[in-house]
DNA sequence: GTAGAACAGTTTTTT
DNA sequence: ACTGTTCTAC
């Protein structure tokens, strides 16, 4: 008797988790916990589809980042190995963010409702940017009350949309401070809306718009939701209003669909995620199947009893309470540091001590609710050589040098993006934003760069300006030059005018080319924009490729970002009131909800060792002549009863001072377009 | 109209 | 500390 290979490899299995796995066609929610063994079911689930007889091309993997698509299907290969034939489903199965699924199906089948297939991807900056002309445009600058800056217009309509929400609703919910600008709004929404449709541009938003119309229409619509047989999805806790509408019409029943997520994990709200998705799974398939994980295979019974207290002061939530078969480990532990100087020097000191120990520093997190906290942390472990990488924060593709060069690139691509367009033109000397516009004008109504030939520009731009209009028109045209070689004949145009513009030149110009020998990795321009915008690089280490298997660096990173990882040991440093929860997020009871579930997932990453840090000086200004500081408060999250499950340290004499000064809170497509601008009428 | 300086207001998380 | 806005000199 042939002894199946699932068989065999579902003996790894908990009861659970089989359960899961074997499941049929029904809808079926998996409710994982942390550590439960998630990304273990899904890959055994997903090879088990595979087994049954779905072809991999058929199975449609939607996760958070890439990097999680890719890391479950080198994990799906593995199961598969010595099975029946199959050793390249991760090669074949559709899988990444929804963002990077929906603009691959779009390239193949958006002609059908009229999009055009070349479109260009604005990402959040970019929309800004857009924004940003149309208010000076409309006039909504001026006024005696100040319209909202285009970063917040921006964030308003990306909620709405992403939410499903109208505009007033959403004003009254998240932007009360916006309300009198609801007009002006509604207006620059619209024109928003029509100048990215003259534009040939979809930003982040309408490419997930743009698939529910793909779908919902009655040709295509049957011909995309045929190319799948079994749709799953992971971290579906952050999932969006639109995202679980478009889940819906790409398998309407239910049936194939497999969601996985855990509400007590839910971080991206403020992206217009919704844990009502995943709270809500079993009433909108009533045929669907709840599985839930309950057993940690991540972390000890010491470390969970702390991270089960802290979660248990979630207003709204599954109840359920993660246990662990590991043997009891090490208690966590909460160190109260005198300030931020003595924090770096803990965690440097407890870090290297582990290390010593023979623990890898890839094995090893330090994280922090945002970018910043980490500023002093990178400063000290540059000093001391202590190799690192920083998740997070600002990215490769924030920097201005990058933009510049990408906005060339995007403008070959597509003439009639007037976003990049200006971007470029702007880095001439004596060209502004007016001139910009006057030049660009001509061009986004032919889509060419012809009518630059006859162009008079400002004598201070006259110098350069053959050179600018013979790159434009060489490398736009079909039979341009091999990819690197536009990136680097763009580098040799842009390198003397990055030199007048920016400091540190050195570094901004190796990152450049950097980004050329990234080039040769990508078939066209049109997906090296796209990949990059959809999935930026991080850093770029990240850009030159892979980190290899000798490279040891502690890992830095932001909370958000160190979703769905694990570590060793882990680090959560500034633990005050005002760090975490956020000042900015203590205004609502649901948004301080979310930041103890921020919480609960830096907790939650370690499997051995978890230390808490709590700095009880804090500097409101950097340090200098009388710098000035207050004294902070321990998060709210750690009351007595949930920091009895803790190990408390003080650092310092000062800090185990019971008389502490008193604390001081640190401060306080056409018918898809209609559609979409009719929402703002 | 552009560019740079001076000033004012705000300050997170990310596809 | 940084971004965006306003003012002024070209």
């Amino acid at each position: 008797m042939r002894l199946s290979w699932a068989a065999v490899r579902l003996d790894a299995l908990d009861e659970r988790q089989r359960e899961a796995v074997e499941h049929g066609d029904e809808p079926l929610l998996i409710v994982a916990g942390a550590g439960t063994g998630k990304t273990t079911t899904l890959a055994h689930r997903v090879a088990h589809l595979i087994e049954r007889g779905i072809r991999p091309e058929r199975i449609l993997l939607v996760t958070f980042a890439r990097r999680a698509a890719a890391e479950l299907l080198r994990r799906v290969d593995g199961l598969l190995r010595g099975g029946p034939g199959e050793r390249t489903a991760s090669a074949r199965v559709w899988g990444g963010t929804f963002h990077a699924v929906a603009t691959r199906l779009l390239r193949l089948h958006g002609e059908q409702i009229g999009l055009h297939p070349s479109f260009t991807i604005h990402d959040r900056a970019d929309s800004e940017d857009l924004l940003d002309v149309l208010r000076a445009e409309l006039d909504l600058g001026r006024g005696d009350r100040r319209f909202p800056r285009k970063a917040t217009c921006a964030d308003i309509y990306s909620r709405c949309v992403n939410a499903r929400e109208p505009l007033a609703e959403m004003l009254d919910r998240a932007f009360p401070w916006c309300k009198e600008h609801a007009d002006g709004l509604k207006l620059l929404f619209r024109t928003y809306t029509d100048r990215k449709a003259e534009q040939r541009v979809l930003d982040f938003d309408d490419l997930l718009v743009f698939l529910d119309g793909l779908l919902a229409d009655p040709a295509a619509g049957p011909l995309v939701r045929g190319r799948f047989d079994a749709v799953l999805v992971d971290e579906y806790q952050d999932t969006n209003a639109l995202q679980a509408d478009l889940l819906e019409r790409l398998r309407p029943s239910g049936r194939g669909l497999t969601v996985v997520g855990d509400d007590a994990q839910a971080i991206y709200s403020f992206r217009a995620a919704t844990v009502r998705n995943i709270l809500d799974f079993p009433q909108r398939y009533p045929a669907a199947r709840s599985v839930v994980l309950t057993q940690s295979f991540r972390t000890t019974p010491a470390l969970l009893e702390a991270t089960n207290r802290v979660i248990a002061q979630a207003r709204e939530r599954h109840a359920k309470e993660l246990w662990s078969a590991r043997p009891d480990g090490e208690r966590p532990e909460l160190v109260t540091c005198r300030d931020e100087e003595q924090q770096t020097e803990l965690v440097i000191a407890r870090v290297l001590e582990r290390r010593e120990q023979g623990m890898d520093l890839r094995r090893q997190a330090v994280l922090f609710r945002t970018s910043h906290h980490s500023a002093q942390l990178e400063i000290e472990l540059g000093r001391r050589g202590i190799p690192f990488r920083k998740y997070g924060g600002l990215r490769f593709l924030e920097a201005a040098h990058v933009r510049d060069l990408l906005a060339f690139l995007r403008l070959l691509e597509n003439p009639r993006d007037l976003v990049a367009g200006t971007r470029v033109l702007s880095l001439l000397p004596g060209i502004g934003p007016r001139i910009a516009r006057a030049l660009l004008d001509p061009v986004v109504a032919q889509g060419a760069f012809a009518p630059w030939r006859a162009a008079r520009p400002p004598a201070a731009a006259a110098a350069r300006w053959p050179a600018l209009v013979e790159l434009c028109e060489e490398l736009s045209a079909p039979s341009g030059p091999a990819l690197p070689v536009q990136v680097h004949r763009v580098r040799d145009f842009y390198a003397p005018l990055c030199e007048a513009r920016y400091d540190h030149v050195e570094a901004r110009l190796r990152d450049l080319e950097q980004l050329e020998q990234a080039a040769a990795a990508f078939t066209d321009r049109a997906t090296l924009l796209a990949e990059l915008t959809l999935e930026p690089p991080r850093s770029t280490q990240e850009l030159a490729g892979p980190p290899s298997l000798d490279d040891d660096y502690l890992v830095l990173s932001t909370i958000h970002s160190a979703k769905g990882l694990e570590f060793d040991a882990t680090y959560v440093i500034h633990a005050a009131d005002g760090n975490i929860p956020s000042d900015l997020s203590t205004g609502r009871p649901e948004e301080i909800d979310e930041e103890l579930r921020l919480f609960y997932v830096a907790l939650s990453r370690a499997r051995d060792h978890l230390a808490v840090y709590f700095p009880l000086r804090w500097y409101d200004r950097p340090a200098g002549v009388g710098g000035r500081h207050s004294y902070a408060q321990l998060t709210r999250f750690l009351p007595p009863d949930v920091r009895a499950a803790f190990d408390e340290r003080a650092a310092s004499p000062e800090a185990a001072r019971a008389d502490a000064p008193p604390a001081v809170e640190s401060g306080a497509s056409a018918a898809i377009r209609k559609r979409m601008h009719d929402l703002w009428s």
